[in-house]
DNA sequence: CCTGACTCC
DNA sequence: CATGGGAGTCAGG
């Protein structure tokens, strides 16, 4: 206890965040530097897959750590032996983990210095550890009473769509299989099938949606399959997951998934928590501050993506705009259609914003007309426009797969690589992938690491003095907190400050805040002056 | 255990 | 020739 407490004494090892986890529970602090493998190991090619202790001691030092495994040869996790396992077995498996943390760590390291990784691990990923951490312990108040309620309400109109179905294609069946669905729609009910899957008819939102007047059943399926989801992941699901010591939910957020650098969150993903939809967003009624004085106070990137893209490319037009504060997709739909600013309409703005983001994404006329619903010929002639008002986007995303082929790789403002060999691939669709995401990685990639870096300043500013607020979730581009109600305007600056400042880009970073007595019903507000 | 469906940025 | 990036969870099969 008195070494782990000793903040003195660096901390190697794999998933420390669990580590801390685990200590904690049981009434242990763990200070100093966190040396940790899965974090190395990610940022030396987050590609991998698998991280475990044991995938990374396969790959790096060759060797096979023993485990102990159920009569269907499947190993057990270390954190989760069988009971009664003799003592001898855990100390060959535990010291075979020793040893290989012992022998990675040189190596890691190492691999680390030689292709630039050490910055970013030091100043951003090392320390976001603990931060995580934290949020993860702080956790979110939920009602489970408000989901119940919801929950009732979703439950009755559920048995009300299940007749209406079965009366409106004269059968019972089971709606939620894809299999089934599609013989009644598309052999029953004579629909013309727009599209496959490997195994059977498509019934997708997509193709119901294109089916939508076809038929008198589609719509009623439709609200069908949303209020299943609804209940069965962000209700059902989200109640048991609330501690019923503190009346939250914990959830991981996961520092070692996504090849981009963002983060992941699981048990539950409050990442997804539905918004767009006002049925769906009843759900985020019931996240809640933890009494009447706090709120829940929201601080989100405006346009990231698009501003790491205008510093990227240098291109005039598109820097200009956010040096001017444009409205990004208002002033692309001017560019675009030829008209004034103040004479775009709302269908033209809609269509720039889908081929800004398409942009990004590395999109082609196929999909770009797919998404917004015009002829592929409409939308090619939409990108050839895009690209003469922003020829340095256009050239960016040429140069960026050139330098990609030569290196193998993409790479993040603060140097996160991501390794694309099928960029050299023969096969026209796996090059095909490689290049959108050589196209894609950067951008996505170098917002992940500046919100991450931003989590970790504001963190360092707000841990002497946790009445300021609490950080409790990451969305990517947006961070949500707690406060004292009448004081978010004291963590709005520190909050703004820190997430502005991250990084400095070419054009400036912004952010917007909303606040609200749950995450639901938040309103846009802004700091005075 | 995989697939296809839905949810998010 | 196939056709926008990154995730997680669920039910069905």
């Amino acid at each position: 206890r008195e070494l782990l407490n000793d903040s003195l004494i660096a901390k190697s090892g794999h998933d420390l965040k669990r580590q801390l986890q685990i200590a904690n529970s049981q009434g242990i602090s763990i200070n100093g530097d966190l040396e940790d493998l899965l974090i190395a190991g990610y940022l030396v090619n987050a590609g991998l897959g698998d991280l475990e202790l044991e995938d990374l001691s396969i790959s790096y030092i060759q060797k096979i750590i023993p485990s102990w495994r159920n009569e269907r040869g499947k190993t057990f996790s270390v954190f989760n032996l069988p009971p009664g396992l003799p003592d001898d077995i855990i100390a060959k498996i535990c010291g075979a983990r020793l040893e290989a943390v012992r022998q990675l760590k040189p190596k890691l390291w190492e691999l680390m210095e030689k292709t630039g990784l050490n910055k970013l691990y030091h100043d951003v990923e090392k320390p976001l550890i603990r931060v995580l951490y934290k949020m993860e312990r702080q956790g979110i108040k939920v009602e489970p009473e408000t989901l119940r309620e919801f929950g009732r309400s979703l439950k009755n109109r559920q048995s009300q769509l299940e007749s209406d179905i079965y009366s409106l294609v004269q059968e019972e069946f089971n709606i939620s299989s894809p299999k089934q669905l599609g013989v009644i729609l598309f052999e029953k009910l004579g629909l013309k099938a727009p599209k496959k899957t490997k195994t059977g008819y498509s019934t997708d939102a997509e193709v119901l949606e294109s089916l939508y007047d076809a038929h008198p059943v589609i719509p009623k399926i439709l609200e069908y399959r949303q209020n299943v989801k609804l209940q069965s992941t962000y209700i059902d699901s989200l109640i048991v997951l609330i501690h019923p010591r503190s009346g939250r939910v914990h959830p991981t957020f996961n520092q070692a998934v996504t090849t981009t650098g963002r983060l992941s969150c699981t048990d539950p993903n409050l990442q997804n928590i539905p918004v767009r939809s006002e049925e769906g967003r009843l759900i985020r009624c019931a996240f809640v501050p933890p009494d009447s004085e706090q709120r829940l106070f929201s601080v989100d990137y405006s346009q990231i993506e698009l501003r790491v893209m205008a510093h990227f490319s240098q291109d005039q037009a598109f820097k200009e705009a956010f040096l001017r504060g444009e409205d990004i997709h208002k002033f692309t739909a001017a560019a675009v259609f030829g008209v004034p600013v103040s004479e775009v309409s709302h269908e033209m703005r809609d269509r720039a914003k889908a081929v800004n983001f398409g942009i990004i994404y590395g999109i082609s006329g196929f999909g770009l007309a797919r998404n917004i619903g015009v002829s592929r010929k409409e939308a090619d002639a939409f990108i050839e426009a895009y690209f003469s008002k922003y020829p340095g986007v256009k050239q960016y995303g040429e140069e960026l797969i050139a330098r990609a082929k030569q290196t193998g790789e993409a790479r993040t403002l603060l140097g996160r690589i991501r390794k694309l060999p099928e960029l050299s691939s023969r096969n026209f669709t796996l090059r095909s992938f490689a290049e959108r995401m050589a196209r894609n990685t950067p951008i996505q990639g170098t917002a992940a690491d500046i919100i991450k870096k931003a989590m970790v300043s504001i963190d360092n500013r707000l841990c002497n003095n946790p009445e300021l607020g609490k950080l409790l979730l990451q969305v990517h581009d947006e961070l949500i907190f707690e406060v004292r109600g009448s004081e978010w305007p004291i963590l709005a600056k520190i909050v703004k400050q820190e997430m502005e400042s991250a990084v400095t880009l070419d054009v400036p970073l912004v952010v917007d805040f909303k606040l609200g007595t749950n995450w639901g019903e938040m309103t846009p507000v802004q700091l005075e002056g």
